[in-house]
DNA sequence: CTAAACTCTGGACTCAACTCCAGAGTCAAG
DNA sequence: CTTGACTCTGGAGTTGAGTCCAGAGTTTAG
C-alpha cells in the first residue's frame, strides 16, 4: 500500500489522472521514481500535497499561489509571517472582489425594483439604464 | 461627422479597435456599409451599442448574455419583464459568488487570527490547517 | 500466458474576452 | 502626388486550470 500510480492518487483524492499530471509538470507534487516500464511511482505525501493544494484552491489561491505556498511550507528560513502575509493579501484581495460585487449587486437591486416587469421592452427602465451612462 | 470608421468608434467608446471589430464577430455590432476600399462605415448608434455593452459589462453580463439582451432589446414581442428577469438572475448569480467569497473571508479570517505570525514555517497554524481537511 | 486494466507521451482543445501581428491596401491633408 | 495615418484580413497568442486524445507500452489477476 505505498505504491502509488497516478490512478491511485488521482483516486485518494478525487482529482483527475490528467490533473495529477498537470501538478506535476507545474512541479507542484513529484514522482518519487518511475518503474521499469516508465510508470509514476507517487509517495504518500503526494496524495498529502494534492489535498493541501485542493484546500488552498477553496481559500481562492491560484495554483501559482500555491507552488509559493507549497516552497514557503518547505523553505527552512521561510517564517510564519510570511504565510499569513499570503493569508491577509488573499483576504484583501477576496475583499476587493465582494466589493465590487456588492456595488453590483446593489445596482442590479435597484435597476430590478424600478422595473415596472410588464409591457413591451419599449420604454424598458433597466435597458434605458444600461443606454445611458447611469449605472457604474 | 456622421461617417463613424472603426478608429473613431473605438475612441468614441474607449474600447481598442480590436475589441470593436471583435464585437463585430461576435454579432453584438454591424458595420452599417462599407468605403470603397474596404473601411468599415459605423452609424451612431455602434457607439450607443458599445456603450450599453460597456454598461452591461460593468454588471457582469458575459459578451454572449449581452448578445442576448440586445436582441430582446430589439425584438417587438420580447417584454420588459423578460429583461428583468435576466437582471434577477444575474443578482442571484452574483449573490451566490458573494456568499462563497464571504465564506472564504472568513476562512481566511479565522486563519490568519489564530496564526501566531513568528517562528518558523514549522507549526505554522495556516499551513496546518491547509493540509487537514479542516477549512472548507 | 492472456486479457483487462492501467499508464505513457506530448500536443491539441476548452472558455472568455480580448490583444497582437504582418503585410498589404486606403484615405485625407498639404 | 506624396506622405503619414489609418484600416484591412485572418490567424495566432494570452491566462488559468485543466480535459481529451491516439497509439503505444506495462502491469497484474486469473
Amino acid at each position: 500500500m505505498h505504491k502509488f500510480t497516478v490512478g491511485l492518487v488521482a483516486k485518494a483524492t478525487g482529482v483527475s489522472i490528467d490533473a495529477v499530471r498537470f501538478y506535476e509538470r507545474l512541479g507542484l507534487i513529484a514522482a518519487r521514481s518511475r518503474t521499469e516500464g516508465g510508470f509514476r511511482v507517487f509517495e504518500p505525501t503526494a496524495v498529502e500535497r494534492i489535498r493541501f493544494i485542493q484546500q488552498a484552491k477553496e481559500l481562492g489561491f491560484t495554483l501559482r499561489e500555491i507552488a509559493d505556498l507549497l516552497s514557503l511550507s518547505e523553505s527552512p528560513n521561510a517564517s510564519c509571517a510570511d504565510i499569513r502575509g499570503r493569508a491577509e493579501a488573499k483576504m484583501v484581495e477576496i475583499d476587493e472582489r465582494i466589493a465590487r460585487l456588492q456595488r453590483i449587486r446593489q445596482v442590479l437591486a435597484a435597476l430590478s425594483r424600478a422595473c415596472p416587469a410588464k409591457g413591451p421592452v419599449a420604454g424598458c427602465t433597466i435597458l434605458d439604464a444600461l443606454r445611458s451612462e447611469r449605472c457604474q
